[in-house]
DNA sequence: TTACTATATGAGTAAGCAAGCATCTAATAG
DNA sequence: CTATTAGATGCTTGCTTACTCATATAGTAA
């Protein structure tokens, strides 16, 4: 059985994109990196609550940061998440078709 | 932008493995099903704590249950979850390791 | 200096959830 | 039937955390 603090880190490490609200973060910096006023904007949040997630990311290692005068830019930082969250959407669709082909 | 359901759909998949326990628990079942009362002995946990977590990932259709007397024999009925758990510790793996390079 | 804008953060609130305790149900044995 | 064992489940408690509001900080411009 792997040590407690080994199962903790991979555990805070799924808590973090258990979040509807970091998900939509990460979704929209795939196209590129962004300020945090754009993605207020652009997910309709408050700015409070925008930053606050994108600095939880960015200390996970997940995302970026790069200050440039007034504005901060967020970017992704380890692609491997993307590859993380393509996953499960593939196990989920798997699930669900499994799910619809009980009904033909 | 992905739906709020879908998005819903995707943390709350995270959210199921961002639980020690539960961790612990897919873990023990990779060598192959096992009761309830074998996994309390061999995790060193409640019964009802454990009983709780099984349910709920059997729930998410991650483990299959099977009764058998008085047995419930829990199993990894969607094994696209041990997949995803590796690819979480290569990251962080990825991630220790780039941050030890720091200090040499 | 003052004014303005972008971002961060302290404080408070409310919701969610893991864990523990007790109890209930189901299945077998005598 | 009763007793026993395996597992499930109400209920409560305490902790965590997402969110909001208000304010603080930092950078720019006049």
């Amino acid at each position: 059985m792997p040590p407690d603090a080994f199962l903790q880190l991979v555990a805070d490490r799924f808590k973090l994109l258990s979040e509807p609200m970091r998900l939509r973060l990460i979704h929209a910096l795939i196209e590129g990196e962004a300020t945090v006023s754009n993605l207020v904007e652009r997910l309709g949040a408050t700015q409070a609550n925008i930053s606050r997630h994108l600095q939880t990311l960015a200390q996970a290692g997940i995302l970026g940061r790069r200050k440039e005068g007034l504005h901060v830019y967020y970017r992704i930082e380890d692609p491997s998440i993307l590859e993380l969250c393509e996953h499960v959407c593939g196990g989920l669709r798997r699930q669900s078709e499994a799910r619809a082909r009980l009904f033909t």
